[in-house]
Formats: structure tokens, sequence, C-alpha cells
DNA sequence: GCCAACGTTGGC
DNA sequence: GCCAACGTTGGC
């Protein structure tokens, strides 16, 4: 299996890329992802050492902040059926679990964060799912180019 | 705060 | 199974 890539949003109210390096061993895991085409690609395909940028939604404006690495593959989002968290999906069944979340570990920060805006203008990220109008997925896929041109604008120290 | 896009729910 | 109503996401 190849090593694939990813995209994943945050509202960094709720969980940022600050976060993610303040957590023990600058690793989390990815839990309350309650959209069935995200929960397939967090069940099916997200696989350890997939390569993970990590997104900024909600912000003026919008960024990629830096890179992380999958450290473990799909397993049940076990606060799905905890009525304390704000994730709690009273439908689901433990025994049979709807809701699946990976860990991801942050990588590298990125010398300065990559705007929206940006990467609308950057060639070669014509076809990004993040690009597309009305694109909604908090969790999706990116190919190895868009990946490297992303990195590659993150780890300048200005844009040019 | 607005609103477009999209997903989910529920009546029929 | 259709589709209108409603809720959420997320850029602007």
């Amino acid at each position: 299996m190849p090593t694939r890539y990813w995209l994943f949003k945050s509202d960094p109210e709720v969980f940022s890329w600050p976060d993610l390096l303040a957590s023990p061993d600058q690793t989390t895991c990815w839990d309350g992802v309650r959209n069935y085409q995200a929960r397939n690609f967090l069940r099916d395909d997200i696989q350890e050492g997939d390569f993970v940028l990590f997104y900024h939604s909600q912000e003026k404006p919008p960024a990629v902040m830096g890179t992380a690495r999958v450290t473990r593959s799909g397993y049940p989002d076990f606060t799905a059926w905890d009525p304390e968290s704000g994730h709690f999906d009273p439908k689901t069944d433990p025994d049979n679990p709807t809701w699946f979340m990976v860990d991801i570990q942050g990588v590298q920060e990125f010398a300065r964060a990559v705007p929206l805006p940006e990467l609308r203008s950057t060639p070669g990220l014509e076809n990004m799912e993040l690009l597309r109008k009305g694109s909604r997925l908090s969790v999706q896929p990116v190919s190895q180019a868009e990946f490297e041109i992303v990195t590659g604008l993150g780890l300048q120290d200005r844009k040019p």
C-alpha cells in the first residue's frame, strides 16, 4: 500500500495546530467526524504512515499550518457512545460502530501558514478538493504532487 | 452576519 | 422512493 496524502480540516477554536503540538507525543485521536464520506476515508483508506496537511478552517484567512503523520489507522470513535461527549450519537451501537477515527502526530510546523487565497492562485493545485466550490469534506485526499506543492510553499520563509 | 452548498430527516 | 424542510459547514 503506497503512502497516501490527506488534508484534515479543524476549526482552531475547537482544536488548533498549537493544540496538536502541545499534545502528549504531539499526537491526538481525530475524533468527532460525523460525515459518511469522511468516515469511509478514516475507516477504509487512511493508513499508518500517511501524510496529512493540517488546515485551519473558519480563520481569516483559512490556512494550512503544517504537516502531520498518521500513527494509527482507523478504529472506532468511542466518543460516539459517550453521552458526555459533544460528539455523542445515540443512534450508534458500540457493537457495530458507525464512526471511526485515526491518530495523527504533528511532524513539521510551516515557516509560514499558507492561506487559502494563495492556494487558489498556485499552479498545480487547480484540482484540489479543498478549492472546489462548496467543498465541505473535513477529511479529504490530496495527491502527492499537491502535498509537495503546499509543503514547498509553507517551508519558504516568505512569499516571494 | 450572510448565504451557498450540501447532508440529513421525515412525511407522504 | 421522492422531495421539502431543516441543520451544518465554512468562505466571505
